[in-house]
Parts: structure tokens; sequence; C-alpha cells
DNA sequence: TTAATACCTTCGTGTTACACGAAGGCAAGA
DNA sequence: TCTTGCCTTCGTGTAACACGAAGGTATTAA
């Protein structure tokens, strides 16, 4: 049995966030005592985990809060919570490519800037060079830009 | 030259965000005609091209203003640009990381689901496994929620 | 000439998922 | 008794706009 505090160091959460998942009803084993403090037992735990878990996965609380009402529907809505999951991964997939784009993306844009200060392109210490390169910020901030 | 709708069509931004972002000084070289109308150049067009694409990648609004008016100062600002751009890069690397475990971690729970619903498991269409797997629906939101 | 269209401005609200603080109250332990 | 820790509601702030309204200006077409 364990209080609010106690609840998020568990998890890892703010107690700012525990209230809030409790009182949005994503914890559905959350019981109050007879001063109506919040008491977490383990399984309230495992729903903070899991809440925490889906939330990091980048899923909105209001469909964190479908699938759980689902789950609490019992196991005949276990075709239902699958469907829902499985749109889930597939946006999530689709979120890692992006990211996969962005951090190629990146990379290019870093080397170039490396390249640069390794003179092995300009050096643009030397103000001899400076009218030569003189737009090569924009060359640099645009070059990879096109892409995206 | 482009007017606002123009600039939003090309680049796939909304109008209130190419509002948005040259009024937040992010399109340095947008100009006012007489009729104090935003007029947008090719420059002005890879400016919010670029600004777009680091938006994507996550860098925030701020960030991205720092960035541009190092751009703005010339090339001595090159080796500021270069470090700000490569701890970018490394944020964009964590998150890629990230979402690799978020995919990974979605597989398992659809494939869970999957075997479920294949009657690999069981039968959970039968009421007389009803009880049996009664917690069950806790399990597979559990399982592979304690790793992240 | 008039009406429609497209641009401009500022203002204000709504969104998401909280963070943070304040005010005010209750209950248990030293 | 005092402190601590919990509770509540309220209100503000965040990021990056979305969206609409109100009110003004300028061009253009009928």
């Amino acid at each position: 049995m364990y209080t609010v505090k106690e609840a998020a160091q568990i998890t890892g959460l703010t107690e700012h966030a525990v209230r809030f998942y409790t009182d949005k009803g994503l914890v559905p084993s959350v019981q109050r005592n007879e001063n109506n403090i919040r008491i977490f037992d383990g399984e309230s735990i495992n729903w903070l985990h899991g809440v925490k878990c889906l939330k990091q996965s980048g899923m909105p609380i209001d469909v964190i809060k479908m699938y759980i009402d689902l789950c609490i529907e019992g196991d005949s809505t276990i075709p239902q919570r699958y469907t829902l999951m499985m749109e889930h991964k597939e946006a999530a997939l689709a979120k890692l490519e992006e990211a996969k784009l962005h951090v190629a993306h990146l990379e290019e844009k870093t080397a170039l800037y490396q390249a640069i200060l390794e003179h092995r392109i300009l050096d643009t210490t030397n103000p001899a060079n400076w009218d030569r390169i003189q737009h090569m910020h924009g060359d640099v901030f645009y070059k990879a830009s096109r892409r995206v």
C-alpha cells in the first residue's frame, strides 16, 4: 500500500502526474481510505507503469483512457484493444521513420559545418575569404532542407 | 514574389504559421510593400523551408530563432552554429533510440494480442474460459510495460 | 460605383499534459 | 501544540500554433 508520494517515486512520475492520472480514471484499482487519501496497491502501480509506458510511446491521454476502459470491460474487448494497439504501433513506426530522416538530415548538416571548420572547404576565419563565402550560411541552412 | 497565401502553399505551412514565423523574425529576408503586405521572395521561401525542416526535427522555435540570428550575424558564428546543430543532432539521436524502443515494445504487445486472438494461447471467445483468463487484460497491459 | 476578395491588425479562446504555486483544511505523530 | 503530509480547488504558464471575430485597407471585376 502506497501513498501518492511513494507511487510517484516508484514509477518515476511526479506527484502532480500521479494525481492527474488517478483523477482521469487511468488507475482503475486505486482506492481512498477513510481520510480520503489515495491508496495505491501493486496493481495500481502496474497501471501507473502501463500508463507511463503508453504515454512515453506517444499515445494521447484520451486514447489511453479508451484503452483502459476497454481493459476494464473485460476480455470481450480484446479484439478492439488489438486494433487500437496496432494502430498505435503503426503511428509509432511512422514516427520512427521520421526520426531516422531527421537524424540523417542533421548528420549531413553537421558534416557540412565540420568540413568548413576543418578548412576542407574554406578558411572562414580568414577575413580575406569572407566575401567569397558571404552567403554560405544561407547555403548551409538550406542545403539539406529541401528534402523533408 | 509571393504573398502569404502563396508562400503557405509552396512550403506546405498554414497562413497562420507563415505569419507567425515572419512575425517571430524567423524569415529575415521578408519585406513589406507600400501597402504593408508581406512579400516573400525565393530566399524567404528558403528560410521558411529551413524553419519548417528544423521545426519538424523537433527544434523549439526559440532555438531556431537563435540559430537564425547566428546565421544573420555572418560566418564568424559558424562555430556556434556547429555546436548548436551538434547538440540538436544528439537530441534527435536520443529520440530515435527511444522511438526504436517504443516500436519494439508495441510489437511485443500486439504480438501477444495476436497470439490470443489466433487461439494459440486461449480461446477468449469461449465463455467457458473466461474465468481462467479473467485477469489476462491486466497481464497484457502490464507485461511489456516494466521495461520502459 | 459597388461588391467581392484578399490582405492586414489585434484580441481572445482552445488545445495537450501537465508544472507550479497558493489558499485553505484535515489528521496523525513527536 | 506544532509540524508534516496529505487533501481540495483555483489560477497561471508552457509550446506552437489553430481558429474565429472585429475592424480596416486595397485591388479588381461586374
